[in-house]
DNA sequence: GAACCACGATGCGTATACAATGGTTGCCAT
DNA sequence: ATGGCAACCATTGTATACGCATCGTGGTTC
C-alpha cells in the first residue's frame, strides 16, 4: 500500500493524461491518516489557533481533491478544532474564555467520575502501559519538546478514559483533551506547561491501589491546577496589534 | 433536478434571469433543515433502527444533489444516529447492548452532575418554559402519540442541560438523548414508555427550590427507572452464531 | 488628498460525471 | 439438482467543472 506513497512529488502533481490516480484501495485508510496528520498538527501547535486552512492548499499537499479534504474538516470542525465560516473557509479554531471554562468544567466532572470504574477495572498492563507513557511524556518534558509532550499528556488523559470501558464517555474526554490542547495554545503560558510532570505517575499510583476516591480528587486536584495556571485574559487581537507595535 | 423547487422564488426574480435555482440564498439554513428532519424522523422513531438510507432517495425527496446529503449523513452518523458502512451506504444505528449501558452510565454521571448548576442558575422563566414542556409530554403520552413523547422527553432532559451553562457538556448531553431514543426503539417495550408522566413535574419542583442534591438524586432514580424498564436480550441476528448453534 | 465605486481575482459551495466495488442473478458444469 | 463462476446492476466514493460571493486593488471624483 505504499507505492502510493510518493504521488506528492511525482508527476501527480502535473495535469496527467488519463491518470486516475484516485483509485486507492486503502481510500478510508488514507482519509484516516490525513485526518490524523491534520488532527496531530493542531493539537501539537504546528497549526497555531487562527491559521487559515486552504482547502486547495491541503487538496495538493495531501494529493486527493477538495472533496476529501471537506470531508475531513467538516469532521474537525465537529470536534471543535477547526472553525467553519460560510464564505471565508476554516481556520484552526481560536476558543474564548468562556468555551475554555466549559471544558474544564466539563473534565473536572467526567474524568473525576470515571476514576473510581477506572480503578476498579485497571490491570497491571494497563498500569505498565500507563507508566511508560507518564515517563515518555516527562522526557519529552525535560527535552524542551513541548509540542510532544502535549500530545502525550492528552493522550495520557484519553488513555486513562478508556480504561474506564465506557467508549461514549472516553471518546468524549478524547475530544475535550483535544479542546484542551488548543486552549492551552491560546491562554497558555510558556514555560509552565499543563501538567506537572509528576503528577501522572502520582495518579497512576492511586489508581494501582485501587483508591478510586483517592484519584478522583487527585484528578480534580490536576485539572484545577492545569486551569489555574492559564492566563485567560481575553486578549482580543484583530488588527490593532500594528499601531502599538510600530509605536503611534 | 426535475424541477426547481419553488424555493425562494420572491428574491430570484429581483435578480432578473437567474435561471439557476437560488441554492445559495439559504444554503447552510436548507441543510440544517434537512438535518432535523432526517434526525426528527428517527429519534422519533418514523426511521427504524436497521433502515436503509440511500443517498439517491434522499437526494431526490429533498431536492438537491447527494453531495449536500452525504454532509448530512456525515454528521448523523458522527452523533452515533446512523451507521456509515464502506460500501454499503447508511442505515439507521441499532444500538447495541453495550452501547446502551454506556449511553445510560454517560446520561447518569452528566446530567445528574448537572443538576445542582441547573439548581443554582434557574429562573422562574424557566421554570414556567420547563413546565410547558413536561405539560406537553404528559398530554402526548395521554393521547398515545408515542413518537411525539419520546421527542418531547428527550427535548425535556436536553433543555435541562442548557440551563446549566455549560454549552459542551449540554451538546454532549443532546447527543446522549438521541441516542436513548434510538435504544428506546430497541430495547424499550411497548405500552411502557421511557419516563413516567409525573417524574418530570417531579424534577422541576425540586430545581425551583433550588435543591440541587434532591434533584440530582431524583435525576439519578429515574434514569434507572428508564434504564430498567429496558429489555435488554441482545436479540443478536446477524449471523447468529451458527458455531453456538449447530454446536463446534 | 481622501473617499467611494467599480472591476478583477481568489476561493468556497454545489452539481454532475465517472470509476470501482459489492451484491445478485443466471448459466454451466459436475 | 446443486454448487461454483461470471456478468450485470445497483450504489457509493472520488474528482472535476461551474457559479457565486466576498475581498482587495485601482481609478475617478469631490
Amino acid at each position: 500500500m505504499n507505492q502510493r506513497q510518493s504521488l506528492a512529488d511525482g508527476e501527480a502533481a502535473g495535469k496527467a493524461p488519463p491518470r486516475r490516480l484516485g483509485k486507492n484501495g486503502d481510500g478510508a485508510e488514507r482519509h484516516e491518516t490525513i485526518y490524523r496528520s491534520i488532527s496531530d498538527a493542531i493539537i501539537e501547535h504546528r497549526l497555531k489557533p487562527g491559521a487559515r486552512l486552504r482547502e486547495d492548499a491541503l487538496a495538493e499537499v495531501f494529493g486527493i481533491s477538495r472533496t476529501g479534504i471537506r470531508k475531513i474538516l467538516q469532521r474537525l470542525a465537529m470536534e471543535q478544532l477547526v472553525t467553519l465560516t460560510p464564505r471565508r473557509g476554516a481556520s484552526v479554531t481560536r476558543p474564548t474564555a468562556d468555551e475554555a471554562k466549559d471544558v474544564f468544567d466539563a473534565r473536572q466532572m467526567v474524568e473525576c467520575g470515571l476514576m473510581p470504574d477506572v480503578a476498579r477495572r485497571i490491570t497491571s498492563e494497563d498500569v505498565r502501559a500507563l507508566r511508560d507513557m507518564a515517563t515518555r511524556e516527562r522526557e519529552a518534558l525535560r527535552a524542551g519538546e513541548q509540542s510532544r509532550a502535549i500530545k502525550l499528556s492528552a493522550a495520557f488523559h484519553e488513555r486513562l478514559a478508556q480504561l474506564s470501558g465506557n467508549a461514549t464517555l472516553a471518546a468524549f474526554v478524547g475530544q475535550l483533551c483535544s479542546r484542551s490542547s488548543l486552549i492551552l495554545a491560546v491562554y497558555g503560558n510558556p514555560g509552565h506547561l499543563g501538567c506537572e510532570s509528576h503528577d501522572h505517575d502520582d495518579l497512576i499510583g492511586y489508581l494501582e491501589a485501587r483508591n478510586g476516591e483517592r484519584a478522583a480528587t487527585f484528578m480534580s486536584r490536576h485539572l484545577k491546577a492545569i486551569e489555574a495556571s492559564l492566563s485567560i485574559i481575553e486578549e482580543e487581537q484583530e488588527v490593532p496589534d500594528l499601531r502599538n507595535i510600530f509605536g503611534a
